[in-house]
DNA sequence: CCTACCGATCGGTAGG
DNA sequence: CCTACCGATCGGTAGG
């Protein structure tokens, strides 16, 4: 699809997973073979086998580097001193940042995370289980210090919290008239206030 | 993963989709091979040839059904003369069920499509468009009616609602302790009302 | 629907 | 980092 020559300024290393996340988000881990990402540093097949000790290990690290993203930015505000409402907002910003600066690692990991094997798989689905626990008890928060409804499901509103800022993985266009923060501020909003007009 | 065996009261044809589903969507496309295939059927590679053209038609036929089912819950609404916060949550509710009950060949769609070769491509990027086109109209005719907040931007909440009914692919399980309806209604609740304490 | 096979391509390695 | 290669497997076909 889109053209990119590897980053000059970067180790060799990375110049691979650059090419390998884009290859991947594109066309997923099992239909790119290692002689297209060779082909894409101008490399022969084998060539590749001396930065890297194999396709997995690819896989690995990106979907590795992506969850570490999200870590990152979400965990923070854990004990962050804030009403329920903005620190929802807060971790909307952040976790729609790091889909947007990331969206072809985020694609990948989204997408390919059911090919590794059982190792990292099993340390996928544990991060996947602590990001749900983050909402869910932002949302607990809420609910005991009255910000939000009492009547919620903390498991239903965490999985709608999260379906509209994973989602955007599929439509967000970085570059495009809308930043990340307008659009974790738009979700936040309606979600927030709901898209009933109160009169 | 899960062992299932055909259905023998179906055509050889519709158990190879089947299968085909179940496959593709639990190792992705690429990596399912007609070899893998053909032994849940209890065949051998070559004999899948006397019943089907080739794998892409597979592909192609599973998304094929995936859309003309959307299509069919979803522009029956079109014209019927409800409130829009109304068919909003009867809109979700029929998405969803879509989504609940074809599991394996949604995911399919969601996770497989960019691998069409372009005529089926271009099919599913039109019909995509006009889900979206769906509830942005939608959207609009809320807002006209003093049924929604008359500040909401219709691509945002058509996102917003199309993240909600989309992602539900990644986590709901049924025969679970939640129907689909279940979930349509936690979540139409949710984004109608908002999660914020009104008191 | 099976047997036997085709050319192509796969991930990866040896040796330099 | 290249050349040359390995065994394995791919989607698909011919002939029965």
């Amino acid at each position: 699809m889109t053209e990119r020559p590897p980053d000059p300024s970067k180790p060799r290393r990375e110049q691979i997973l650059d090419s390998a996340s884009r290859l991947f988000s594109e066309r997923g881990y099992h239909a790119t073979s290692m002689r297209d990402l060779a082909g894409e540093l101008g490399m022969q097949g084998g060539s590749l086998y001396a930065h890297i000790s194999g396709k997995e290990e690819l896989l690995i690290e990106i979907v590795n580097q992506a969850s570490r993203q999200f870590d990152g930015a979400l965990f923070s505000l854990r004990d962050t001193p804030l009403p329920a409402d903005q620190k929802l907002r807060e971790a909307m910003r952040r976790h729609i940042q790091v889909v947007a600066d990331n969206m072809e690692s985020a694609t990948v990991f989204f997408h390919e995370w059911k090919h590794l094997s059982p190792g990292a798989y099993a340390r996928v689905t544990g991060w996947r289980d602590s990001i749900d626990a983050f909402y869910r008890e932002l949302m607990v928060q809420g609910m005991k210090e009255g910000v939000f409804r009492a009547d919620l499901d903390p498991k239903m509103s965490a999985y709608l919290v999260l379906s509209a800022v994973n989602w955007a993985y599929t439509w967000y266009r970085p570059g495009g008239a809308l930043s990340s923060r307008d659009v974790a501020d738009s979700f936040a909003d309606m979600l927030l206030s709901g898209l009933r007009n109160p009169i």
